[in-house]
DNA sequence: TAGATTGTTAATCGATTAACAATC
DNA sequence: TAGATTGTTAATCGATTAACAATC
């Protein structure tokens, strides 16, 4: 299918998209053709507005009365993250975080297929977890061009993270996902999106800290 | 220690404190006194004045041609986040991700301590697991009370969510940290985090679309 | 037609950045 | 004094919200 998008969508919208796609997935199981810009916010705690704007953003129209197609706009948002087609990754670390992403179904729902696992423990070299073979570092280049691979999720909490990502970039991964607290230097070509414990942690004590303060006054 | 802060410092301000107290901590090592806003900034990989103002939102002043005391900010950082007090919370869900998550170190030093673990499955309960006992849910109340938690950390995939919630909530617990991708209702006074592997896995997909759309110009 | 809903254009808001005066 | 750095005040920028015209 080809669905062009020359627009770009800015971060804030392109996070809420997944949440629409939910929403829509379960009105379409429920029969509905189409949706209010209201139905969408109510469902959402935000407002009609917002949702419009977000659906503008992909360039879906609406029809006035109507609302907009239920359909229409599920294989836009899907197009878009381009989860019509499954995305090839490589994991490294194979501690209890990359274990339990390793396994972790909702993720392979949302298309990721870790094609391989990567880890300096002989002992676990090698092995299948969750049907997903560990590797020795040795084979890396050749498993991200033989799987196409695009994308790296680094499960180990630290040392030589930054070497890694230099090699996985230079391999041509386009996408690092990192649960290392490291902060990395890459090139602005290369995404990186930062999901380490720490700062969830961080942000759950600010947020905190902030309500403290403010149900003080 | 009696650090009075009135004013309430902004969410992006507030995640970008413990980086700062990250590159603080290593001055400090280097036996550094005093540092100015462009030598943070350029740690950051942002604007000088950007860092002078989240000084400024946590009540720190500097002295001009000197800089900013290192002991006074990493002081009123610390005491910002109360990390100089232990955080007592309680973690549900006892899959791969919660042993991760009571095995893991980094959360540990800042402070938090899982006094507790809770899980349905009686094949797990009455078992230390990282050195955390796992009780059945009939002992909720009692051990928020006992250990005066306030926070509660999630980590099953779906189903009653809500129920747990709202049984915390009532029960006093302040944050909620959730790895659930189901989406929570509470009240205001009660702050929640979110950090389930799909959101972060969208976000990396956004970025990546972004990404190409710019790069495809 | 009437009324609900989209879609456009302008206003607001919060956060960042800029400019420059104050200060050691 | 001269110059580096803070701190204040204003400008900009991006995202959200508001107002209302267009449309089915």
């Amino acid at each position: 299918m080809h669905i062009y998008l020359s627009k770009i969508v800015n971060l804030p919208t392109a996070k809420r998209l997944p949440a629409y796609l939910y929403i829509l997935q379960q009105l379409k199981k429920n029969g509905q053709k189409h949706v209010s810009s209201s139905h969408l916010a109510g469902k959402m705690n935000i407002e009609p507005i917002l949702v419009r704007k977000d659906i503008e953003a992909i360039q879906v129209s609406g029809t006035p009365r109507i609302g907009y197609s239920v359909e229409n706009l599920i294989n836009t948002i899907e197009s878009y993250f381009e989860w019509n087609q499954t995305q090839h990754a490589i994991l490294f670390g194979v501690g209890e975080l990359g274990v339990a992403i390793l396994g972790n179904q909702e993720l392979a729902n949302l298309g990721l297929r870790i094609v391989a696992a990567f880890d300096s423990d002989p002992r676990k070299v090698n092995k299948f977890i969750h049907g997903v073979m560990v590797f020795d570092l040795l084979y890396l280049h050749e498993i991200i061009e033989d799987f196409k691979v695009n994308i790296a999720i680094l499960c180990f909490p630290s040392g030589m993270v930054q070497c890694l990502v230099d090699e996985l970039v230079s391999a041509g991964v386009t996408g690092v996902w990192s649960f290392s607290s490291q902060n990395l230097t890459i090139p602005d070509s290369v995404v990186t999106q930062k999901d380490d414990l720490t700062s969830g942690f961080v942000e759950l004590c600010a947020k905190l800290r902030r309500n403290e303060l403010v149900f003080r006054l």
